[in-house]
DNA sequence: AATGAATGAGAGTTCATTCAT
DNA sequence: AATGAATGAACTCTCATTCAT
């Protein structure tokens, strides 16, 4: 149930028209993804937007705020959504499945979004001062909660590092991110989600073969 | 067996003085490294080298020039080495575990060259095109090549996605990598590797204890 | 007497309501005086009188027009003011020492009108040609014209330059006034008032002893 | 004897080439003095001195601070002549004629200069915080301590004050080069000079002619 | 009559880069 | 080889002003 007070999430400084805030965010989200951020000029945008330069500031006090706000309202409407979904489901694997399917799924769906939240967003110091950052934190917070439930109720080994398991799982989906919006290469992002469940759950090491008691029958005819 | 020849690998322009050079090159990866690549100034690497603006270009032949020259040496020096360690090594599991020891203590020792590689190289499309990167690609190969032969071999289970598994071992580190350097956050980055590898090699699923013995049965007619 | 018809006084374009011209002249006033021209916004100005960016060109056509309106009212009233009271008053000297009281206190009683006028208007080329400055003028002839009469009647030395006797007594007062305006330095101009007619009635000089006559008398007893 | 460490008086930031500062110093009182601060653009003083707008700025950190170091040069030197003259005049009255002459004479061969000082610094708060302010300040010291002198020493009346007397003084010389600036009115300021110390020395008004003859009567007896 | 919304037009400032010495 | 000096080329951001409603 998305809220509907989310206009503070985006730091937009009025909503004179929301449509026309919208749209140069999408102008902006798509400029900033093609060329980055310090290449992108706001003249880009605006004309991407077909407003003037001078209107996004009257949505936007800064170049870098009008960055910013990019991510506030998906990242939000993400966060919410999983909430919701997670209570509908039984188990901690399940979830973490689930957790895994829609976080690759948020960045396959929305290439631009994509390059730049992790192309210029990542690493950006500034960003983590912004209200959008505390609820990426927050939807972090998702996944190791749903870690330590599996700990806890014996489907996940009791010795696994939460913290790790959890920078492991987003480490995996942002560099698959990354390359695909740097190369192209994992051409279907969603279809490695299996694969990636998988290795997480089983590991990498051949099984070690119960011992086995070979019992030889010999039927007489 | 490092090459003589490394002086291609940099981009550098000439080598009137490689102390010299090395000394633009510290200063700019420790200044990119507090900066960014935009907010550091070609006056502030100077400044730091202490020489002149003008003599960074008798090194460089642009601002970009010399952060892509930044990780050269380094990247293949730990390349070389890699490769010479690796024929030492007995099995695709030992390997592996070195390589991820290794990969994490590069960063983890060098702080500044973990900074501008994370936070700037990564993602700058430019960089894809560098002699460095190709050593890069050269470096993931080893991982792949490894997998490879732990599936072969049968150390690793033959169902795993080799490239996947590469990708999941990168991002996870990566991501720890910039976690440190943005926000401080994993203290020991080194001390993990051992959870890293724990994690990758077995999951995090508990394993079925099988409550029975197997038993083959062979019907011999 | 003052004449009904000042709107053309104000170069306010129309009297939609009068009131509302009124407080923005007194907001741009304030506003002005705090900031200067350049610094101050129609914005500021807007939101000091309540009303929209838009209704203050309702009511002056430009920026500028808005700040040479200023003065308009207050120096007519202060020009009608001066010709009724040098009616009743005896004697140059006299008139004299008025003109200066009352232009100290014009200053004096409004800081913030002192502030536009003296640091803002009075450097400002284009106010020359404005309706105000013409009453400015004719201000100043009434100054010039008690020098006069003061002149032809004996009352004041027939040598003296009358418009520079005029610019000593007015420059000296927008100097102290300007000091005040900037430094807060004369606290109690009005208190000036009389020290300034001395000195520019009596001079400084110490007045040489008029030359006597001396007479020895010789008592013969 | 002026100083040969002036530079640090005028806020510049280098001294590559001085003669070069000192041209874009001249353009700027030039075009400063006929536009005014604010419609003065860096591009315009820039062609004056034919040099490119960032040359400006090696030399000058910011377009205000190009404003503060135009008086910077001139009123050092000018203070300093001060100094050194009176040392050579006897008399309070012969030294005050001679600060007012000079005064003048600062302003009336400046017309640039008189303009930037008149109409746009005079009412620039920030300038008051400047180092040429603070010369500007000694300066006045000047004149005050020339009327304390004469005070003492009989030659100026007791009771006047000598604060009033300089305001009166700088107050009608400001008023005077401010009206030439604007209007080019007194044709010949320096012309005024001696108006202005007679009319300070004597006053206006007609000496009260005693009608009687004074007789000293001594008795000898 | 009043204004919300939009924008044209600049302007100051920064910096990577060049080049004569 | 080294650099002091100069600048071309942008780009963000501001604000007075307009106009449809």
């Amino acid at each position: 149930m998305p809220s509907k007070t989310n206009n503070s999430l985006k730091g937009i400084k009025a909503q004179k028209n929301p449509a026309k805030g919208e749209a140069i965010l999408k102008a902006a989200e798509n400029i900033f993804a093609q060329k980055g951020f310090h290449e992108a000029t706001i003249s880009d945008i605006a004309k991407k937007a077909e407003v003037s330069d001078a209107t996004i500031y009257e949505y936007f006090s800064s170049k870098e705020e009008l960055l910013f706000s990019i991510p506030a309202e998906t990242i939000h409407q993400y966060q919410e959504k999983n909430l919701e979904i997670l209570e509908y489901i039984q188990g901690a694997a399940n979830k973490l499945r689930l957790l895994i399917y829609r976080h690759l799924k948020l960045y396959a769906s929305n290439p631009d979004y994509a390059n730049v939240v992790m192309l210029i967003l990542k690493g950006n110091r500034n960003f983590l001062k912004t209200e959008a950052y505390k609820i990426v934190q927050r939807s972090a917070r998702n996944t190791t909660q749903v870690l330590e439930e599996g700990i806890q109720n014996g489907e996940f080994r009791p010795d696994i590092n939460a913290y790790l398991v959890r920078a492991m799982i987003w480490g995996t989906i942002e560099h698959l991110v990354i390359r695909k919006s740097l190369l192209g290469k994992p051409q279907d992002l969603l279809g490695l989600a299996d694969d990636i469940v998988n290795t997480i759950f089983n590991g990498i090491l051949t099984p070690q073969k119960e011992p086995t008691i070979n019992v030889n029958v010999r039927i007489i005819s």
